[in-house]
DNA sequence: TATGAATGAGCCTTCATTCAT
DNA sequence: GATGAATGAAGGCTCATTCAT
């Protein structure tokens, strides 16, 4: 149900499907939704939260202790892009439809920051607390130009995670 | 009247905008707008078309030919943070919301894709078609590193337009 | 600009006509209209008299006193359907638009009823009351005959007034 | 549900009709005609197609074959007046609201020629396409004076479906 | 006098949401 | 527990009508 609910949001954005369809594509009916999920901004949320957590878990565990920073950015950067690529509804529900709407800023805010402030440990030299300050607008940096490459990378189904991240490293090898 | 279709937009999404409230917000009757900006539609892509220019204009202004690439670089990134830090409404219009919508596709990918390619233009070592096709991935990168940061910018009031360019340019400087 | 009315209003339908098209046609400008003319209705309804005036005008015209009573009627019909085919936008107005629309039943109905009266004393083989009275259904069948045959002369223009007038007049021979 | 749309069309027209006023009249609420109508254009061709057929099944229905043509006119004029007379609603629908609005043209072609055509085949000496053709303008002049006479009827409440028949067969007995 | 400019009001249509079964 | 059936509320769009110039 909460799968159709994301396959409906991400094709049709969030205003443009309506309960029907979802209700169709899970094949129950909608008070079904109604009653599990509750009304359709709790239902578009419960999606954002679930493809969230789906994230974080995937980073989480591609970046484990005891790797070279490097190393750390680059499976984590890796991880990043094989969810994209392989959950093309839940990355365009998080990424594109879920920031339109003022309603669920709160939500897709929280998602996001965690994934940020892990790569602004991940980046950050020393290890206090101001090195993670300081780290946090590179983050930020880091993580747009993850998510405007995946979006661009939309288009172009052909790119691999692997080449992705190639790409992205390369260009932050300074940083 | 424009102002307030691009204020409403970008406050409330294209489609929780109501007619009914750019009308009040610009202080006119609703059959004004469809006299002079037509339907909804329509108004929402002269809204992108006229942000898109605004962009458009502020950057090339900023990177006249003469200089080294990464003096262009630099001084790009300085216009689009400027523009973005004074014309929040129209960068989110432009942005976020734009891309949500199937329908304005064509406007869209017009209006955006045209600062992209001119960063790509600026990031491309070689002159050539080719160089130019394996800077846009690049481009696309940068200029989502540049919006995050902008978003970041937004809750830290006292990062300047110029502290912005410098950490993305640090981050960059060897791509 | 009575004339703009009458050829909108016939080609389009009373609803379907805005003022804005019967202004254009017109050559004026709206104000005007409702300076000379009132409300839009009240425009119909000048279009109805006035059309209605002048189908009177020639049907009177051409049943002189001292004619049999089949030659009065003959030229009776004969200068109807001549009015027919050459002001094909008044009698769409009169015998289309303006019968749909209860607001104007009053002055139709006025218009309708003096041509059949006129048609009943046609009719009438003794001139009292009481052979009017008598006649009066039959000037009804009469009048609606020829409309109808009007109706379908508009589909196939090639009819002269002549020919339906022949057509009609051998129909009704015994009446 | 179609009898209200039927009685509101008749009375108010096709675009003074609002779908509210429908939906109050039927006792539902406005989605459900919508649900099980269509748009107001495919209520209103619905409200045409029924009573088309219905008109068509009950002179059907009075003109058995193996009468005479003068025994087959009297029938079936008989059967249209005692329709008229039953459903008035239906009728105006039918003939006047239906005459105005090119868009339904087809659909109203349909359902009002066929009756005529039914006609002219009664009337038709020959039964070759020549002859219906030729018949087809009488046709239309005897159901315009059919509908006229129940006009006039409406005013005298006092005339039976069998009395206005008989005048009008009268009237036309040597077509 | 003539008009460009402006609006109030209304209509068709849709959809999230809920009962009665 | 599950659903078919029903609706309140709102939004896009148009048009007859009127001032200020």
């Amino acid at each position: 149900m909460l799968d159709a609910a994301v396959a409906v949001f991400s094709r049709r954005g969030f205003h443009l499907a309506s309960m029907d369809d979802i209700a169709e594509v899970a094949g129950v009916s909608k008070p079904m939704i109604y009653a599990y999920l509750g009304s359709k901004e709790e239902l578009f949320i419960a999606c954002i939260r679930r493809e969230g957590q789906r994230l974080m878990k995937v980073i989480t565990a591609a970046v484990p202790a005891g790797l070279t920073r490097d190393e750390r950015l680059y499976r984590g950067l890796l991880a990043f892009f094989e969810f994209v690529t392989a959950h093309r509804d839940g990355w365009i529900v998080l990424y594109r439809q879920a920031r339109v709407h003022g309603s669920f800023a709160g939500e897709i805010a929280a998602a996001r920051e965690r994934v940020i402030v892990m790569v602004a440990a991940l980046l950050a030299r020393s290890s206090g607390d101001d090195g993670h300050a300081r780290a946090m607008p590179i983050a930020h940096a880091v993580v747009g130009a993850a998510e405007a490459l995946s979006d661009w990378a939309l288009a172009h189904p052909e790119e691999t995670p692997d080449a992705l991240t190639t790409r992205l490293v390369a260009l932050l090898r300074s940083g």
